[in-house]
DNA sequence: CGAGCACTTGACGCAGGTCAACTTTGGTGG
DNA sequence: CCACCAAAGTTGACCTGCGTCAAGTGCTCG
């Protein structure tokens, strides 16, 4: 219940020599940012007070499948994710992989070591990603020198906190196919915030992880795509999934109770605002 | 998926008047501390300088199963717990909750409102209990004036985000007789943290409230209550539990995959260090 | 172009959800 | 202080959802 000391086996296979600078990139953002740029990920404006004082802040980018960091491994940073999607997890005895959630733009990663100095679960990047980085020695100091940066960390902290919460609901004691339902519209919701199609997904996450995160098989996994696809609410296609009938998955999300009949007394099972804008 | 504004119908029944003043309590914590005193409850230590600055901080009393504050509800304030437990829960459109955690003593709540300036998640005394009130529209100020709450802060939060992702292990796909041993050993230790004893857990909880936060029904909270006892890792008395074999709880702990045989290649399922002295 | 991994689909058995009956506990009012 | 009632807990019986094993197809990467 308390971090691992010890490394998974595949702790060797550490993140690989940084590639080859990307020449998609602007070249003031390919090798480092400042904190003013921090403030940007984290959704806050850099006044130019800020911008004066900012400090030089390191980017490191990931090729996909690339660990970002090793469960209780000695931490010496935490991270903001910038671009690319992250999956976090744990790894039990057994070599059961227990996946937390996934983090994206604006995701602070590592926070759990603040404290301890080890980081308490596993990140790696599903895809070529990039993150600020921020080394624990300076975060106080920074926090300390801008508090515009310590409010856009707490604010951001915030909202992953209710994100954490979030995906509690998709592994309650529901139906497979309900938990899925209901991640989906998690992530629907989550890409939105970042600019993109509310109804065109691409899950950048295998089956089996996605598994991991409900709680089921990942055969039982398909099945659930499936039967949702069957009952018209979503067409799948690999890893692209578009939502047909936002109404009808958002029914599912609902519980058990009631798949056919009554559309339940009871409000929204939380219905993201965002869903509203599903049904144009 | 995010949070309802909706209040769940009983939103009304909402805490009732503060109990008269109770008299086991010193008298300079009947009414008010001060933001030093929210250091102590958040594991730091405060300076002569921080004593100085001090600000005042109220204190709010709950009796048993008076709610905190409700999910969705507009918010004004977060809280640090003093004394007692709680439950952070969220409540879907069925009226089936879904139980996030426990907080005890040093624990932030409310703090998913940081952000949105409403809960994103409901929390409920479960005994008799006292927070520190913390003012969202102080909460800047104070934590610009006192760098050393700030980092307190920032590290009850980091501590708060392993707990949770522990909790992630107790709701993952394993048996359910694998899920309360976790869950056990994680309410062990965190008791331990407080200064309680290691073997005897006193679980101001429901066998209900159990199982949703597992995710299981309570009858089978109640099975692996019982299989757990008949297999001698603990004595059960009602909400009383004592931890009598330490290593065979930790056992089933891992996975079902050997509850049985080899005690697995693999290392300690994240085993808490703790327990290494219930062996004793 | 081949190998391994992701994904899908089927069949089968069991862990656990559900319903039901009963006991115990704790809280409230007389 | 006790009697009463509602909620919490336990236990049993039944049945179903999903975990597991297995076989086959399609990607993607080396």
């Amino acid at each position: 219940m308390t971090p691992t000391i010890d490394l998974p086996d595949r702790a060797q296979r550490a993140a690989p020599a940084l590639p080859a600078p990307n020449p998609r990139w602007p070249a003031p953002d390919r090798l480092r940012g400042t904190t003013a740029h921090l403030l940007g990920l984290l959704g806050a404006q850099s006044g130019d007070e800020e911008r004066e004082h900012a400090l030089a802040v390191p980017v490191r980018r990931l090729a996909p499948r690339a660990a970002l960091f090793h469960e209780g491994a000695a931490a010496d940073a935490m991270y903001v994710v910038r671009t690319g999607t992250f999956k976090c997890y744990r790894t039990d005895a057994d070599g059961g992989e227990q996946v937390l959630g996934f983090a994206r733009r604006g995701d602070v990663l590592g926070y759990g070591a603040v404290n301890l100095g080890r980081y308490t679960s596993a990140a790696c990047a599903l895809e070529a990603s990039s993150v600020g980085v921020v080394p624990l020695a300076e975060l106080f100091p920074w926090l300390r020198r801008s508090p515009v940066l310590d409010r856009a960390l707490h604010q951001a902290l915030s909202v992953q906190q209710a994100g954490f919460e979030d995906l509690a609901g998709v592994r309650a004691a529901v139906p497979a196919e309900t938990r899925l339902a209901r991640f989906l519209l998690h992530w629907s919701s989550r890409m939105a915030m970042s600019g993109h199609s509310l109804r065109q997904l691409r899950l950048c996450i295998t089956r089996r992880d996605i598994g991991r995160l409900l709680g089921v098989a990942h055969e039982t996994v398909s099945r659930a795509f499936a039967a949702l696809s069957a009952r018209g609410c979503i067409a799948v296609k690999g890893r692209t999934v578009d939502i047909v009938d936002a109404a009808g998955l958002l029914l599912v999300a609902r519980t058990r109770a009631n798949a056919n009949g009554s559309p339940a007394q009871g409000r929204s099972w939380a219905a993201p605002p965002v869903i509203e804008s599903l049904n144009a």
